[in-house]
RNA sequence: GGGUCGUUAGCUCAGCUGGUAGAGCAGCGGACUUUUAAUCCGUUGGUCGCAAGUUCGAAUCUUGCACGACCCA
């Protein structure tokens, strides 16, 4: 792409870089220096699956025949003969390089080479005295030189921060990097399968809102300039998602991202990946099946059982308890009364003694949730969901038919984190245009959370949403459970980093 | 936002109560035709995160700043 004589500006140049630059420069010398005419018969896990085990003698009776590629992560000459051993997208294999496999000129030139180059090799399976599945070469090339020495091979690369800032770099050294993010892909793939069984559409609706909405959050802003009007990244497709379920779509997901205007800490990213899916003619109970199906679907896939381990402890996937808020509440804190959990002065004193900040305008259900999110949450370590919230926390959800003020609404945790959120879903556009304008009351009241009044919304419900029920489960989080991550930067590919 | 800890060679890390910096790996030169973090001999490489201050003298002590990790809000 760029004039190759032109060597970029670099801040960290070392003597090492020069001596490999001058390499380079050699080697462009020659001949092309990044050809790509190679062509690789095999990757290096299938052959170690079907040959690792066979006989020396009985390996070099079959002549097995291969072309592989990959990164020199291991080096080891001895003169006449060399070893290096070749990283490629499945796995490693070794090479066996000799004098009299590929002729002293090439082995010499292949003395020069240096870690984290990118060869090829072609040749004859063998089996090294230790029992080593090894390609002798009869070819070996340099493919891609680098430039930029790899870190340490024993210790590899450690540092918390520049695994996020040069991912690639952590994907080169670090197999459990590879794997978290190989099981990611299955993850994701796995609700994609059970969503698909269960006849749901997968559907791509706006990334960029006119008017935010779907969730209490601050949105990120930008301009479009041709309109010249603000746009918002969106916080939560959910408006969208039922305008389809107006339209007709009865079961639809969508996997995506959303933004957050928000702080960053070991649970939260600016922009995270969100599953949410909504069914017509269904309810909040089986929103609860589906989540609990899709979770045990993808921890089956990813994890090979419902038993898995968390940051040292067991999380048993295999039963979803529900409680109530109260009944959280009372079953990690059996000293607190029905009485004090009905009153709202002694609610607000707890509340405030666990260093909580009780919202003052809060009724019993507010502040009764403030107070499960102070004693009780962090405990609930396997699943549970938690049912019963109050409508004031909940503009977008049905009310129960029979109890005022609570809402057929649950949230799913799982050690001690939100996993999923879901509800049977408000149809009834009158119901539902009050509540926005008490979102926008509050807004004005100086909540930068609150919701906008979204009048378009309000129209596709006065055209009539069948009853629906809807939920949301967080995918970075599913996949930190599912792969023992302590922090969601371990699951992102690239996590957002304050600038180097 | 608050607290604790950290930042030394390309990488992983030592460096004591202050006396101008060290190992292993990587690199370079040499030996070695079945090695496994190969081994052996020799050797290059540093603005000790940045900026002030104390001091005859600072990687080391003090303060501030930057970045990061963990905990708390």
């Amino acid at each position: 792409m760029s004039e190759h004589e032109q060597t970029s500006p670099s801040l960290d140049e070392n003597q090492i870089m020069a001596e490999r630059r001058q390499k380079l420069a050699a080697i462009r010398e020659q001949r092309v220096a990044f050809p790509n005419d190679f062509k690789r018969s095999h990757f290096a896990k299938p052959l170690q699956e079907t040959h690792g085990a066979k006989e020396r003698e009985a390996l070099e009776a079959e002549k097995v025949e291969v072309a592989v590629v990959g990164r020199m992560m291991l080096k080891r000459v001895m003169g006449k003969a060399s070893f290096a051993t070749l990283q490629d997208g499945s796995g490693r294999i070794q090479l066996y390089i000799s004098n009299d496999g590929v002729g002293s000129e090439t082995h010499e030139e292949f003395k020069r080479w240096d870690m984290g180059d990118i060869l090829a090799a072609r040749g004859t399976l063998f089996k090294t005295k230790t029992g080593e599945l090894t390609v002798q070469a009869t070819e070996v090339r340099l493919l891609a030189k680098n430039l930029r020495p790899l870190p340490e091979k024993f210790h590899g690369l450690t540092d918390q921060e520049q695994k996020y800032r040069q991912r690639y770099l952590d994907l080169i050294m670090n197999e459990s990097s590879r794997e978290v993010f190989f099981k990611r892909s299955q993850i994701v793939q796995g609700v994609r399968e059970y969503m698909v069984a269960e006849q749901y559409l997968e559907v791509e609706t706006p990334m960029m809102h006119p008017i935010p909405g779907g969730a209490s959050a601050k949105p990120f802003v930008t301009h479009h300039n041709a309109l010249d009007m603000p746009l918002y990244l969106r916080i939560a497709p959910e408006l969208y998602l039922k305008r389809l379920v107006v339209g007709g779509m009865e079961r639809v997901f969508e996997i995506n991202r959303n933004f957050r205007n928000e702080g960053m800490s070991t649970r939260h990213n600016p922009e995270f990946t969100m599953m949410e899916f909504y069914e017509a003619y269904s309810d909040y109970h089986r929103m609860m099946e589906m989540t609990e199906g899709i979770i045990q679907h993808v921890a089956r896939k990813a994890c090979g059982g419902l038993h898995i381990q968390y940051q040292g402890k067991t999380v048993d996937l295999s039963h979803f308890e529900r409680l109530t808020i109260v009944e959280a509440i009372k079953k990690y804190n059996p000293q607190y009364t029905d009485a004090q959990l009905n009153d709202r002065a002694w609610l607000k004193a707890e509340i405030a003694r666990l260093g909580g900040k009780p919202v003052l305008s809060d009724g019993i259900g507010g502040l009764q949730l403030s107070l499960f999110e102070e004693c009780a949450e962090s405990q609930l370590w396997n699943p549970t969901f938690i049912v019963d919230y109050p409508v004031e926390v909940s503009p977008l959800a049905r009310g129960s038919d029979t109890r005022p003020g609570i809402t057929e609404r649950f949230e799913l945790f799982v050690v001690g984190r939100e996993l999923a959120n879901g509800y049977s879903e408000l149809n009834d556009p009158e119901d539902q245009a009050s509540r926005f304008m008490e979102q926008v009351k509050q807004k004005d009241a100086g909540d930068d959370e609150a919701m906008h009044y979204d009048a378009d919304y309000i129209r596709a419900l006065e055209y009539a949403m069948p009853p629906t029920g809807g939920c949301g489960i967080g995918i970075d989080r599913l996949v930190m459970l599912l792969t023992d991550a302590p922090s969601i930067r371990d699951v992102i590919l690239f996590p957002q980093m304050r600038p180097e």
